[in-house]
DNA sequence: TCCTTGTATGCATATATGCGCATACCTTTA
DNA sequence: TAAAGGTATGCGCATATATGCATACAAGGA
């Protein structure tokens, strides 16, 4: 039973994925955490953001799925729950760098100052 | 010559990038482009969207360099710049179905109302 | 040149997002 | 149980985003 309400749902999930991705502190939260689950506190001097910042960040990851915890003493350890997320970044960044690529070499081109 | 900023900047574009991506309705526009190149306004009403919704929507596209355009007579024939993008959404989308699937299965296992 | 079709955009508005600051909350340990 | 480390959150604010409506623009045909 596909309706035409079910395809929007699930198209609105799928964009509240993408949304996740799209701000650049959580980004380099997600490349973090791919190379060493860690706790809110240490993330956040990494990567020289406020506390309260890495903890909303990693609550909306969380909230989305991308991202999971376990307690662990008195800190909480987040780790990436599927490493997907990391391969799609990849390819998204494999576009912008064709982009800038192909925008470099048409400014070698032509001199004229491009646009 | 790699200077922090300089990558906080390409973090920036990355995110700009995931964030052409985080709109249910781009969505659906960037996959009927991918199926079939065409016009704004043939476009809306496929999506059943407004003129101008459609057209904001195909400006940002283009803006992050996602979508191209070309002026056909009277029209104009916008398409994908590159099917990665595709390849990336189908991915995330994956991820998406993933966790849907296992949500599903933890309600099957445990009739006493999740959460 | 005027009209039609197709597209872009200014305006107003409702909503969402990101952030710092201060503070409340939860665990573990002394 | 009190103190400390680590985490979450209410509040206020500045900014960004999405959308409809009406309208300005652009290109081709009569």
């Amino acid at each position: 039973m596909i309706t035409p309400s079910l395809t929007q749902e699930i198209t609105e999930l799928h964009a509240d994925i993408c949304s996740a991705l799209a701000d650049p502190t959580r980004i380099l939260i997600l490349y973090a955490l791919k190379e060493k689950p860690s706790n809110v506190s240490s993330l956040a001097e990494v990567l020289g953001i406020s506390q309260s910042a890495a903890s909303r960040h990693l609550n909306l990851l969380r909230e989305r799925g991308i991202v999971d915890s376990r307690r662990d003493g008195q800190s909480v350890i987040n780790y990436l729950t599927d490493e997907r997320i990391i391969e799609a970044l990849d390819l998204l960044r494999a576009v912008l760098t064709s982009k800038l690529k192909s925008r470099a070499a048409l400014v070698e081109a032509e001199p004229k100052s491009g646009q």
